[in-house]
DNA sequence: TGAAATGTTGGGGCG
DNA sequence: ACGCCCCAACATTTC
């Protein structure tokens, strides 16, 4: 029996469900709960801007909900082993334990720091508990990794998914030094880009287990046939709860498990969501087997693909103006809010890298930068996804049309209405495709193309010519490897 | 978890 | 009544 366990906080922003934390209980007879900020930290992924603000609330959600219980979260910036060091010099703890994290780094980092806390006889412990399955635990009959989803979801499922631990009772360690969340400016200022955010989120486990709650008990009924409709909310919006770790998805596999057994016609619609859930999994999976995922396609034959890199393009599409209707609301929704429709993600993604023929890694970096929910792993399978190069991924040649897109998903035009105010006097007949309106109809809707709204950037027709075009310079390099 | 090109079919206008 | 053409509607294939 240790007196003083650390728990050192990563992306595992919660106290329920907490594999470490039952652990630190069980092992140690008090609790001192530790969040180090380390810039320079392994990796060319730190977080970016709108995770840095997510980060922020849900620290202070966290910190307030151990205050309840009657510890004190300390806030630690620096190196993260001189830090641990420092940590359990102050409180005299002899353990240290924290969640595993599945970056490509981060196994070294952690075997670095169990090393080196080693020498100072400071055990340090990592536990699951961010994932369902852990990452190399689910393979093929083979013994070697699934590259397509639907045998890796159902190997997945086949292994039970352990029931969420009972809320822990913690005896938590006296407080020690430790800074102010507000001096490590994780908020963004001049400007203040996300002034409104409060208005959409509610970071930490209080605002996760709410959206889970109000997710099942009522958007559920719409999932199965709106959830492709960027203008209702018919999504779980659970993405960036989870990517911080406010909530396992264990206790989200339970509820649905259970809302199941409670309303069984709600069946295909949770499992369609338990599937999404899946692809995080895969994700993981699949970054864990290539670690390079987020920088280097994984069909070998894309590293030849003709990019053209072209600052106007990519940033005509950063700010949403593209001309292209559904692609500016789609980016101009994610500028404002942290986040993005899934369906327009698709469509967005798709445009960039073969209507414009930028590199995928240009929008990767650029949704690392803006996206609430940004994940290593899942934002690089899923541009992978999209540019056609990664594992399972879709055909290169399924090029969205954004104006059949459009119409197909937001039908009534409430979405581009919303975010493309500028256009949202034209008729449903026009909106998605303004360059098609007659002078008439485009001066009676005050809208003069070209100064008010741009025109497309590029002509669809060509556009896709250009990118098949493309794709048949590496076509031909194709060894899928059997 | 596409779209476009191409092929096929069948109704209707018309000489 | 018949052949011919047009073309929408649907199916198939191609990218």
């Amino acid at each position: 029996m240790t007196d003083t366990v650390v728990l050192w906080f990563r992306q595992d922003l919660r106290i329920n469900d907490l594999p470490a934390l039952q652990a630190a209980t069980r092992d140690g007879q008090k609790v001192l709960p530790i969040y180090i900020l380390d810039e320079d930290a392994p990796g060319d992924w730190s977080p970016g801007g709108a995770s840095r603000w997510w980060l922020h609330h849900s620290l202070t959600a966290l910190a307030q909900d151990i205050d309840h219980l009657g510890g004190t979260l300390i806030f630690r910036k620096g190196k993260t082993l001189s830090i641990l060091r420092d940590v359990c010099e102050a409180s005299g703890a002899r353990a240290i334990y924290c969640s595993r994290r599945y970056e490509p780094w981060a196994g070294q980092e952690e075997q670095t720091l169990y090393k080196a806390l080693d020498s100072d006889n400071i055990s340090f412990k990592r536990f699951p508990g961010s994932l369902l399955h852990e990452p190399g635990s689910v393979l093929t009959q083979g013994g070697g990794p699934f590259k397509v989803f639907t045998p890796f979801w159902r190997a997945c499922r086949r292994n039970e998914v352990p029931q969420p631990a009972e809320k822990p009772s913690v005896a938590w360690a006296e407080g020690i030094q430790s800074d102010t969340l507000d001096a490590w400016k994780l908020l963004p200022r001049d400007p203040d880009w996300a002034a409104s955010w409060n208005e959409f989120w509610q970071p930490g486990e209080n605002g996760a287990q709410a959206r889970l709650h109000a997710f099942l008990d009522d958007t559920v009924s719409r999932y199965a046939d709106e959830r492709d409709l960027p203008s209702v909310d018919a999504t779980s919006r659970m993405s960036a709860h989870l990517h911080h770790g406010e909530i396992s998805p264990r206790q989200i596999w339970a509820m649905c498990e259970q809302k199941k057994l409670e309303q069984p016609h709600s069946d295909t619609a949770i499992n369609k969501f338990q599937a999404e859930l899946g692809w995080r999994e895969f994700s993981y999976h699949l970054l864990h087997f290539f670690p390079h995922l987020p920088e280097t396609p994984f069909k070998e034959n894309f590293s030849g693909f003709p990019w053209q890199a072209n600052e106007t393009y990519l940033q005509a599409w950063q700010r949403g103006q593209t001309g292209y209707p559904i692609v500016d609301a789609g980016m101009r929704e994610l500028w404002a809010t942290g986040i993005m429709h899934n369906r327009v993600r698709m469509v967005v993604a798709s445009f960039l890298c073969k209507h414009l023929l930028q590199h995928w890694r240009c929008g990767e970096d650029w949704f690392w930068d803006t996206l609430v929910d940004a994940d290593l792993a899942s934002n690089g399978c899923s541009w992978q996804w999209v540019a056609g190069s990664g594992a399972d991924a879709a055909p290169y040649f399924r090029i969205f049309n954004p104006v059949t897109q459009g119409e197909k998903f937001d039908k009534q035009g409430d979405y581009v209405r919303r975010w493309v105010p500028e256009i949202a006097a034209l008729s449903n007949k026009y909106l998605h495709k303004p360059w098609e309106a007659p002078a008439e109809v485009l001066s009676q809707a005050g809208v003069t193309l070209g100064a008010d709204y741009p025109e497309p950037i590029v002509d669809h027709r060509e556009a896709r010519q250009a990118a098949l075009d493309a794709y048949e310079h590496i076509r031909l390099s194709t060894a899928p490897s059997a």
